[in-house]
DNA sequence: TGCTCCTGATTGACCCGTCAATCGGTTTTC
DNA sequence: GAAAACCGATTGACGGGTCAATCAGGAGCA
């Protein structure tokens, strides 16, 4: 699965070119009305070739979920590491999320719409990675807590569920949208975030 | 559509004993997997009855999803005519959601698995519907803005995505445990919720 | 009561389009 | 020259929706 060979001369990397072809059309018809043909249609290559590269169509889209929910996990990792404000560190976990959108708002619609959203396919398949990183936002929490910072009546996982889940929901109205989203509103998504939910945390 | 038609005699209600049938097994096996014959088959029923009663298979989770949402927004709605505090009317609206969950676990399961968050296939389809109660909710919003209740900082439509996205996940994680849920639990997620939210609109 | 007719519910075999995946071949590259 | 990359026609499973046939019970009639 590592392969990713050191790509030939002057090649493009066709493997790659599948893979971004499979973020558009993903984003624009839904995984599951894609056929692997519109992959490679849009990909400008051969309908063969997606399974030169790839097992099957499943696997495409697990490429893409992993090669970026990985990212995510680290930054929430790295964001613990800090000695920031337990505040400051949900920000940054927030953060992330909306920065991701605003790098490659198709790339995360897919990744919403057909994995973390997805309870009876691709959800269930990567739960184990999609837990891993509500564990590490209740972990913020919880530190959060025990350094006084956050009130503590509140199960941590709980707060981690609303959080992300709050983050997802706003990201979800863009994706239906579809419309351009102003940098400035990236800003303002994540304050309001943090402000309500962390506010809402602090000790009475 | 509402045909319903007064059964003869004992006969029961088969399209009750349909609809029924394809809430077991849409929660079971998803939507997208489960097949007309399965639903025929849960309901002990031939395979062409379904389309006697209904004209595709689409049309059977729409009567599902609609039975219920149509619900929703009534509940809504009677919460904002209330001369509770704007709180409390957002604990309604979270403890009506949390109280559809208590009631059919498998329905509410189908129902935000396929439709709320199915971005590409009948959440575009229902979106209108959908956004009718993320409406209702900022309404409030707005509303205990004005009150001086909540703080005016914030736009009511973003709290309310929060409000709810944050409802959602608390039930995501339900169904994806697929676990009986105590009682208590239910009391317990709502007073979180409305705790967390709601003091975090309080102003300062 | 017994018979026929009629209506609409019920049945399930079958048609038919749709893809995912395979495979045998051709071209490129080293 | 051989291995890897590339091509796209072909296959075969699969499942939604159709429809002609059957069945059951009520109405009309004598």
């Amino acid at each position: 699965m590592e392969q990713r060979a050191a790509q030939r001369s002057g090649a493009v990397d066709k493997r790659r070119q599948i893979l971004d072809a499979a973020v558009t059309v993903f984003a624009r018809q839904g995984f599951h009305a894609t056929r692997v043909s519109d992959i490679a249609d849009e990909a400008g290559v051969a309908y063969g070739l997606v399974y030169h590269y790839f097992n099957s169509k499943d696997q495409v889209l697990n490429e893409l979920f992993l090669e970026r929910w990985s990212l995510l996990l680290a930054a929430i990792e790295e964001a613990e590491k800090t000695d920031a404000s337990h505040r400051d560190k949900l920000g940054a976990c927030a953060g992330f999320i909306f920065e991701s959108y605003r790098h490659d708002p198709r790339l995360m619609k897919v990744i919403i719409v057909e994995v973390t959203r997805a309870a009876n396919s691709f959800g269930r398949t990567h739960l184990e990675e999609i837990r891993r990183a509500y564990a590490g936002i209740a972990r913020i929490v919880a530190d959060g807590q025990e350094a006084g910072e956050f009130r503590a009546d509140i199960d941590p996982r709980f707060a981690s569920q609303a959080f992300y889940g709050a983050i997802e929901q706003l990201l979800t109205e863009w994706i239906f949208d579809d419309v351009e989203v102003a940098d400035a509103r990236f800003e303002e998504a994540r304050n309001l975030l943090v402000t309500t939910i962390c506010d809402g945390l602090e000790p009475r």
